[in-house]
RNA sequence: GGUGGGGUGGCCGAGUGGUUAGGCAGCGGCCUGCAAAGCCGUCUACGCGGGUUCGAAUCCCGUCUCCACCUCCA
């Protein structure tokens, strides 16, 4: 019952053998909150989300950090006479929160935006400047760069080497030695708000990129930790740099980098310039939020998730494939539970096996699926002991899986009075149709289905009792 | 040019040497007044060409092709 991880820097499978033993330490590349949440972020916060419901299951006790990068250039780019720097990144920020939540992403143990940390940012390119890794940039300005010829090892997490890689199209050279070198520290420009300002050793100015993360994986949890993770996307320059000047300031960073696989639209990768993006909240729109965790959740969390996009519209497909899929788990679940109150139990072994295994949902919502199957056949011949155990095993995977359907998260906001006043007319009508039943005039009974069924509401005839759904 | 990941049946999506992945859809049956749901059964596979092996989706060689990163990106 070891827990295995990919781990991206060895590309293999690794036992998680934690640095704190019983403990369990996650940092995971938050946003850089400069527009909304599409599904990549999602998809990302969730796979992490996954993993420390598991590692917490698994008796670790886990703390999970994810950041918010909310001072860069693209937010200060997007910022607007009518909207500040500051105001668009905490808007967006909330719009993140917000998406997490829809689909049940729990909390992080904490957030840390980068405007928090900038003191153990300057503490940490110091002590690369010191370490001979860092130098302020020949043209006088306050800009600081780390030195990549200075650290042999640079490309290690990519398997690249300096001299196979592009030349950087953001041509910009200023005082940087070598065109990889990436900033440290960026002096204040004329044009950027002194809200966007700190002082530092070098001068007046505000972090680069990828120095955010590396300080505050070690502010929050330690020089040594146990998972990095983020988007595959990633991998390059950000989580390459942050392995470097984490490395060689010193400390030990994370034992395993851990990377989830893009969501794709029609084959291709969202990105702003595309305007392909497809947004949280549309995917909530077309489908049920439970339905999007669980349709995120199916596929192993490296693999691709393509989407398709028709018209302009969110495509249904396997939208709807996975709604279909995930309704058999819930009817299995209210039928049970109708028969006898259902308990959450044990997990079956190999749902755990599968969990355990790099975190293996697809097998894991297979094992899912025929303990649904087994428990509806059980039901179907009346065996209620082993319903209820097929029952009890659904309910704890479900709740490992965060895809409880009674969990409150989900529950939709009240319909209010064309809601009750809806029930109640369909509810009357299926008595009205029950009595024509009873006297078996079907004719009567199946008009009252079919006008119900025009208006886009479907019937099913249960044991005791006809229950509706608008389709 | 460098690096990483793919191409599986109508669709989604697992699977690294031999046993039914799972789901959605289809077909046949049971059940039902008829449906729906459920259950039972069932059809369509492993990009292409070689090779290794008693046996390959799975290993090796070649080849075609798609995607991602090397520029901001979860």
């Amino acid at each position: 019952m070891t827990v295995r991880i990919y781990d991206s820097r060895s590309q293999q499978l690794t036992d998680f053998a934690p640095v704190h033993p019983g403990r369990a330490s996650l940092y995971v590349c938050g946003p850089t909150v400069q527009s909304g949440p599409h599904i990549g972020h999602v998809r990302s916060a969730l796979a992490y989300d996954v993993w420390r419901r598991w590692l917490e299951h698994r008796g670790y006790r886990t703390e999970l950090v994810r950041n918010v990068t909310d001072i860069d250039d693209k937010v200060l780019a997007n910022a607007t006479d009518d909207e500040s720097w500051f105001a668009l990144a905490y808007r967006v920020e909330r719009e993140f929160s917000e998406a997490y939540r829809a689909v049940g992403v729990l909390p992080p143990t904490y957030e840390p935006r980068a405007t928090g940390s900038i003191p153990e940012m300057i503490e940490l390119i110091e002590q690369l400047i010191e370490r001979g890794h860092a130098y302020p940039a020949a043209d006088g300005s306050a800009d600081v760069y780390f030195d990549v010829r200075s650290w042999p090892e640079y490309g290690a997490l990519t398997r690249q080497s300096v001299d196979d890689m592009e030349d950087a199209a953001d041509a910009d050279p200023r005082g940087k030695r070598d065109p990889r070198d990436f900033a440290l520290w960026k002096a204040r420009k004329d044009d950027e708000p002194a809200s966007a300002s700190w002082s530092s050793p070098w001068g007046a100015g505000r972090p680069g990129w990828h120095i955010e993360c590396s300080a505050m994986s070690r502010k929050f949890l330690g020089d040594s930790f146990d998972i990095h993770g983020g988007g595959i996307d990633l991998r390059f320059p950000h989580h390459e740099n942050e392995l470097t000047q984490s490395s060689a300031a010193g400390l030990g960073f994370a034992s395993v980098w851990s990377h989830n696989g893009a969501v794709t639209v029609n084959g291709t990768k969202m990105s702003k310039s595309l305007g392909n993006s497809i947004f949280a909240h549309e995917m909530v729109e077309t489908v049920r939020p439970i339905v999007v965790r669980y349709f995120l959740l199916t596929p192993h969390y490296r693999s691709v998730i393509d989407v398709r996009v028709v018209d302009g519209e969110l495509e249904n497909g396997s939208l709807a494939e996975a709604a279909s899929a995930f309704e058999r788990i819930e009817d299995f679940l209210e039928r049970a539970d109708a028969a006898a109150a259902v308990e959450a139990g044990e997990l079956p072994e190999a749902f755990a096996a599968a969990m355990d295994d790099d975190l293996s949902t697809p097998q894991a919502v297979a094992v899912l699926h025929e303990t649904v199957r087994a428990g509806n056949a059980a039901l179907a011949s009346d065996d209620l002991p082993t319903a209820t155990a097929a029952a009890a095993s659904v309910l704890a995977m479900l709740r490992v899986l965060g895809l409880d359907p009674a969990d409150p998260i989900w529950a939709a906001p009240a319909g209010g009075a064309e809601a009750d006043a809806l029930a109640a007319l369909v509810e009357s009508l299926i008595a009205e149709r029950a009595e024509a039943r009873s006297h078996r005039d079907f004719a009567r009974a199946d008009g009252i289905r079919n006008s119900l069924v025009t208006a886009g509401i479907e019937l099913e005839d249960g044991k005791d009792a006809t229950t509706w759904s608008i389709a």
